[in-house]
RNA sequence: GUGAUUGUAGCUCAGUUGGUUAGAGCGCCUGGUUGUGGCCCAGGAGGCCGCGGGUUCAAAUCCCGUCUUUCACCCCA
């Protein structure tokens, strides 16, 4: 395609069924959400960069090198939201103590200026859900279960879900410097590149796909070992809970999130079609500094676009629309005014009309009318007109019949 | 950011070792006697051969740059 009509690198139009696919998808999650008691926040799409900076981690990729960023007209540093919980948390922060009864849920665009590739756009969409909440197993395990209800109602089954935790923030310190101290033993074979990254997060290092990287993650103790009995509990009572509620998980200790606000529970959702971005949804707890305030909670985010590959596929034709409603043809300028007059009150009665507004063939007009894809096709001309008829033709069966105008529009009311 | 990969009509793609007016299928439009669709037939419209440089008598074709596509890494949903 010609660039001048192409949208930006990584970021695309959706159109035609496949708008049908992500309305059906976002009207479900509405379902769901309002069923399982929250509402839906809808924050700014842009905010300062220091929410994000502060919350996400300067540490984190996104931070350093995904972020939209730009200055207003005052020279404020503004980024178009990378994800949706640092805005979350700011309103939740906002509200001061009443925020600690709110679970809300949000659905929208976010912004990471990545390379593209399969599962991956630099203008994304996501929803999720955050609940704040003080540590508690029987939230998290919730929050877990809420994911897998959306995931049933949207039909897609094969997906496994990974647990892990972090521990506490004194737990995360102390596995920092345990890793660090079993990374040295390997210094020598690590590229100035990965012992950077190393420095930076050594958590991150955990879930590398790197073969190599691999052998020697292979031969590090597992994390949980350095954590407290008590967190060590946790993880496992959120376990216990998920499988009492039929929820099989896997507990995966090398499972660790990008983010640097996440602490205690955290969990992943992977479906096996998806391939190498294969992450339908990420979660965790989190403990946010927002301003002076501290939020602490759970929640999660999926992934529209990978939600609807793994239950679509490749499968272009979903969503044919049914025959619905009437599409009318004219015949001659004059009864284009009144058919216009027609359409409308068949609209107000609350069906589907469409029709041809140029002056054309009966052929053209109905080469057209197929594309509409009505129930049937109104044919009322000139003729028609004075008479005070109307005919109704049969898309599928070519068949036609000839109506008394006020009583076929009566009968129509009658109908709906 | 790193490494590959792609770019010709609305879509899917042909296009010989560089050689004259760049093709096909599908789709679109108009017809195939007055006002009857899908099938069939005929005709038609539609291309800065991604963009910019270069090599050459000559470039869709070769070289360089750039943008874009797809995929992987890093990382993330």
């Amino acid at each position: 395609m010609n660039n001048e009509f192409k949208s930006l690198q990584g970021m695309s139009d959706i159109s035609g069924f496949e708008v049908n696919r992500w309305q059906e998808i976002e009207t479900l999650a509405r379902e769901v959400f309002l069923n399982n008691g929250y509402n839906e926040l809808r924050t700014p799409i842009l905010e300062r960069s220091d929410l994000f900076l502060h919350s996400l981690g300067g540490s984190s990729d996104i931070v350093q090198k995904e972020m939209y960023s730009l200055k207003d007209r005052g020279g404020r540093d503004l980024v178009l939201r990378p994800e949706g919980t640092a805005g979350a948390v700011r309103y939740l922060a906002s509200l001061g103590q009443a925020g600690l009864n709110e679970r809300i849920y949000y659905l929208g665009p976010m912004f990471r200026c990545e390379r593209p590739q399969a599962g991956r756009k630099r203008q994304f969409h996501q929803v999720g859900v955050e609940n704040p909440s003080e540590p508690n197993p029987f939230v998290d395990a919730e929050c877990i279960a809420l994911q897998c209800e959306l995931l049933k109602k949207w039909g897609i089954s094969d997906f496994s879900i990974r647990i892990n935790t972090l521990g506490s923030e004194e737990d995360k310190n102390n596995v920092r410097d345990r890793l660090l101290k079993e990374l040295e033993k390997f210094s020598d074979i690590l590229s100035p590149e990965q012992q950077n990254r190393i420095n930076m997060n050594v958590l991150r290092f955990l879930d590398s796909k790197d073969d190599n990287l691999k052998a020697i993650i292979d031969k590090l103790p597992d994390i949980n070992e350095f954590m407290s009995v008590e967190s060590r509990q946790y993880l496992q009572s959120v376990i216990r809970i998920l499988q009492e509620l039929g929820i099989s998980v896997i507990h995966d200790q090398r499972l660790v999130r990008g983010l640097d606000y996440y602490k205690h529970t955290v969990w992943e959702i992977t479906h096996n079609s998806l391939g190498s971005q294969n992450s339908l949804s990420g979660g965790g707890r989190y403990s946010i500094q927002s301003g002076r305030k501290e939020v602490n909670g759970v929640g999660f985010a999926m992934g529209i676009e990978r939600i609807i590959t793994a239950k679509y596929g490749d499968d272009i034709d979903y969503y044919k629309k049914e025959k619905d409603g009437f599409w009318i043809i004219s015949l001659g300028e004059k009864s284009i005014l009144e058919n216009m007059k027609l359409a409308k009150k068949i609209r107000e009665i609350g069906i589907r009309c469409g029709m041809e507004l140029e002056n054309k063939s009966m052929k053209a007009q109905l080469r057209k009318a197929d594309k509409f894809n009505p129930a049937c096709v109104l044919i009322r001309g000139e003729n028609e007109i004075s008479s005070n008829t109307i005919v109704i033709k049969n898309l599928d069966d070519s068949s036609q019949n000839e109506h008394n105008f006020n009583d076929w529009l009566e009968s129509i009311k009658e109908k709906k």
